[in-house]
DNA sequence: TATTAGCACTCTCTTATGATAAGTGCGAAA
DNA sequence: TTTCGCACTTATCATAAGAGAGTGCTAATA
């Protein structure tokens, strides 16, 4: 694709036009566009221009004499170039920050929180993943004895999160071998990473003695469970399903249908956000710009929070017209926020 | 409301009515049943036994030309006197078994499947609650130290369930005390249900020494979150919207919309199951039947499934056009497996 | 006396029709 | 290069007409 460059005027026109449509979700019309700014020129002129920026793929007609609609080159160019600058008024960074001064130490409320906070500030379908522990360094691991087979085990991750999995055992347990195989498990374990772990358990406990190999194995067995890549099966906090069907572009039945089946199956959002597309800076994707055809009509904005080493994914779904400046300041400052509150709070 | 007595062949027709309602979700006219069922009968006898139907109020009219519509009047004398018996077949069990046999102790990925299963049989939207662990005795307290001022505090209910919090304090804490503490609160608290350990919990601890008082008060202070009435703020699994969505009767906007958000506020739904409003037996509520106005469009059918005294509530809710026999037997039997499964199973 | 036939009437749903409004594209004028 | 004027296109809305399904009532029938 060969960059086009924009004359002054053109991109004016383009930005007004594209703002316009933010609004009205009207396709936008040569009168009507000289009726609402000052631009000194013609709706004929305009038009002509309008001519051009089509021809340039910037923007579409839904039919022959339709106003125009921006395609998705159009938002790309929008967004890169001619959106007002993503920033917060400081009464907006001071709500986010209220609302996320929650007293609460699970790691699932806080994320659910903040779900339902970006949600609703931004008026559209919002998501937060659970941190991939993957990289995540285990710091300590405790066994807790429920009953004569079965065992608790607790595993405390370098920076706070802690996580907790029941194991079922065949055999009857020790109670003193349990305390040793505690022991031998942080000697040769902490300081390493989940994936690490995962990778080299069974070779780290080759030499173990007969008379604990069958607690180490079940604990070889299950260490996908254990040390596994993300927190939870259930993996990501989905909220805001009602704002997104609210909108204009949902008064027909089927996209209404998908979306709802979209949130139900949370992997789907969860692929979309997923944390390998995702580098240190916001992620924007614009209609066919994202991967999966599902969402060629939906734009993603997401970006990623993080502690230390563990990173998750946190970000907003919703029709390709949206506010993007404002929503892309949003989403940058809560995962601002969170990834603050999870290094200094009391998580 | 006084009540009516139909003779035989008022009951054949009302089922049949019904009958016909519940498949094509049309209004039924006259000449329509007879060509449909046998009946020996004119449609304009038919049309007498409506019109006398529709006196009593079992049936209505949309509007004046209409076919006739049940009312839930007529709705619950076909639930309770008219349709057949719920049975399931042996090969339907079968299903519902199999399904149910997932590998896992985890109670979030048990009570989801089940939820998931009810759905997708069902097709309607399925509804498990957590188990109110209210009634659930202590069986054991086990406290891990995370760090100098976090606490992991495991609570083991008896019969197999497993809670865990963590607790943050203000000072750093002796290990020793801790060891104390332990003892000291399950020799105190061990065989007594959640609801005893809160109401009498700052009673039982007047005596404790000034050295333990700030780890006793943090106990006291955060009761409602380690003995908290249900297992979970997030108390239940909602699933199946998206069956319950391409139903006929969601053609409306309205009702779209509203169904969401039930969806998103799991709040609403689990008024809705309240155990309250429950008893060992199945619960069929009808329209207008149910408390809240919002549901006066929906059935809800549901049961309690438990584990000895510990109880929770799975159900479904559609619109009253559904299945009732059908759908009853198999919320029955899934509630029967359920609780066989919690009281012998692995969990 | 209970049942049926016949008929006028009502309401919804679909399709056709025409008018209106918004918008385009293009040639010609400024 | 910009603007004007004009023919043309398409969506939207309201209205009308006709078909289809059903009711309610009266009169005839078994």
């Amino acid at each position: 694709m060969e960059t086009v460059e924009l004359n002054d005027r053109e991109k004016t026109i383009l930005r007004n036009i594209i703002n316009h449509f933010l609004e009205t979700a009207n396709p936008v019309g040569s009168r009507n566009l000289t009726r609402k700014y000052q631009l000194g020129l013609s709706p004929a002129t305009i038009r002509n221009i309008m001519a051009d920026l089509e021809e340039e793929g910037f923007l579409g007609h839904p039919h022959t004499s339709a106003g125009r609609v921006p395609t998705d080159k159009g938002y790309r160019y929008y967004v890169d170039s001619l959106m007002a600058p993503p920033v917060l008024q400081k009464e907006e960074k001071d709500i986010i920050r209220q609302e996320l001064k929650v007293f609460t130490d699970e790691t699932d409320e806080l994320l659910r929180v903040t779900s339902t906070l970006l949600s609703d500030i931004t008026n559209q379908l919002a998501c937060v993943t659970y941190p991939k522990i993957d990289a995540g360094i285990l710091e300590k691991l405790q066994i807790v004895q429920l009953t004569t087979s079965r065992l608790l085990v607790v595993v405390a991750i370098k920076l706070g999160l802690v996580k907790t999995i029941t194991l079922e055992l065949k055999a009857e347990i020790n109670p003193n071998h349990i305390v040793f195989v505690e022991r031998l498990l942080n000697e040769r374990l902490v300081g390493l990473t989940f994936s690490e772990i995962r990778k080299s358990l069974l070779e780290r406990f080759k030499d173990v003695s007969d008379t604990y190999k069958p607690i180490i194995r079940v604990f070889i067995d299950s260490a996908d469970k254990i040390f596994p890549e993300v927190m939870k099966s259930d993996k990501a906090f989905i909220t805001g399903a009602k704002n997104i069907l609210s909108q204009p572009e949902f008064i027909d039945h089927n996209h209404f249908q998908s979306i709802v089946e979209l949130i139900e199956d949370k992997n789907m959002i969860i692929q979309f956000m997923d944390p390998k597309n995702q580098n240190e800076d916001i992620v924007v994707k614009i209609g066919t710009e994202n991967i999966s055809r599902r969402f060629s009509d939906y734009s993603l904005i997401s970006k990623e929070y993080k502690l230390g080493g563990i990173k998750g994914t946190l970000g907003i779904v919703g029709p390709k017209r949206m506010q993007y400046s404002k929503i892309i300041a949003i989403v940058e400052y809560v995962a601002e926020i969170l990834s603050d509150y999870l290094r200094k709070g009391s998580l």
